[in-house]
DNA sequence: GTCTATATTTCGATAGAC
DNA sequence: GTCTATCGAAATATAGAC
């Protein structure tokens, strides 16, 4: 399958990132035609030559956020011992996992999804499958591995992963939202007490 | 001290009701001063006269709206023993939560709130301050409480208060912002799963 | 495909009568 | 204070030349 980003040319890609920096930074509503098309070096009239009007502008770069954002958010394994403890897995997700929060791409896209997904609905559930969906199935996953080698208890292991992701998150992420400041340090102190967390409640004895 | 909402004359409430809706349903910048005129059954012109303009307007609904909210999200006590366990106080404060956040009109502020705190950035403190900050500073008194009473490990009781929040709004909150359908009957399992994981971790083993 | 210039609509805000 | 009627700015979208 060939991404749709190949097929479109320099102009209309000018326009995707001038329009995806504008709609992040204003929203939706407060972000004109002219602005972007300022922004990006071209005339109004180009940007209708690529895409049929505003709204199917912010679909096409919502759309290729959402694409970049799976990219950006594979949490990979870690390099260390072929079996690693169930902590060590855990603490190695936990601060990519808030590093990946804290970027402001990837918050910035979040904001942007919420404030329109009244307006553009199905945007919400692209971004959702795209992003919290896929960290809960990729948690989900490792946790499984983690059962099958003893490491766990064996039990909901989706709720395991929903409770460990939920705490991650934590008060950050609705700041984030909010656009308040962020507390500095607190997300390494996050991943440390969710990782004690998990481990009483779902850590084998061994 | 006399709250604002006295002192509004019965056009001026008509109004902030009507705006209210209409900024919830289709946020800032898709709703029109024509379109809340005629909701409020007024003219435009006497929104004008209590008013200083959309966003003076938009401010008012959310001020109002977070007060109500700060009223709503009272977490009564639960009215059995005079000592009750960490779990049950875990889990009553746990359902009321939970039901909270499935309301329509708190779930629909909080999407508001987030969807303009870019373009009302003062806006953005004064929720997080009416809502989740004094959730979280509700079920830190109430930890202290039980520490005192030896129900809990001497821990991190902010941090003990951030998890148990968070693991209630689990994935939840973040479809309720993206509009998504709720998972029925997940609120239930969410609050006993919180409650096993807390008490799991900070529980005292008598 | 791309530009300049313009058409057309929408919408926030106001003037003036009562 | 409230209404009707309207202004004027801003912004989406397009026409027509190159």
């Amino acid at each position: 399958m060939i991404a749709r980003s190949v097929c479109r040319s320099e102009k209309a890609v000018q326009v995707l990132d001038a329009a995806r920096a504008l709609f992040v930074a204003e929203g939706f509503g407060a972000t004109n035609m002219d602005a972007i098309a300022s922004a990006a070096g071209v005339s109004k009239a180009t940007i209708y030559a690529h895409y049929d009007g505003k709204e199917s502008l912010f679909a096409a770069v919502v759309e290729r956020e959402c694409e970049r954002t799976k990219a950006r958010m594979a949490i990979h394994a870690g390099a260390g011992a072929p079996v690693r403890t169930l902590a060590a897995v855990l603490t190695d997700f936990g601060h990519q996992f808030v590093e990946t929060l804290g970027d402001p791409e990837i918050a910035g896209l979040a904001r942007m999804v919420v404030a329109e997904s009244r307006r553009f609905p199905e945007l919400g559930r692209i971004y959702y499958d795209s992003a919290p969906g896929r960290m809960q199935a990729d948690l989900t996953q490792r946790l499984a591995r983690a059962c099958e080698r003893g490491q766990m208890a064996d039990t909901d292991i989706e709720t395991a992963a929903e409770q460990f992701l939920s705490m991650l998150r934590g008060d950050r992420y609705i700041r984030l939202l909010l656009g308040l400041a962020p507390v500095p340090g607190d997300g390494r102190r996050a991943v440390e007490a969710a990782v004690a967390t998990v481990m009483a409640r779902y850590g084998t004895p061994g």
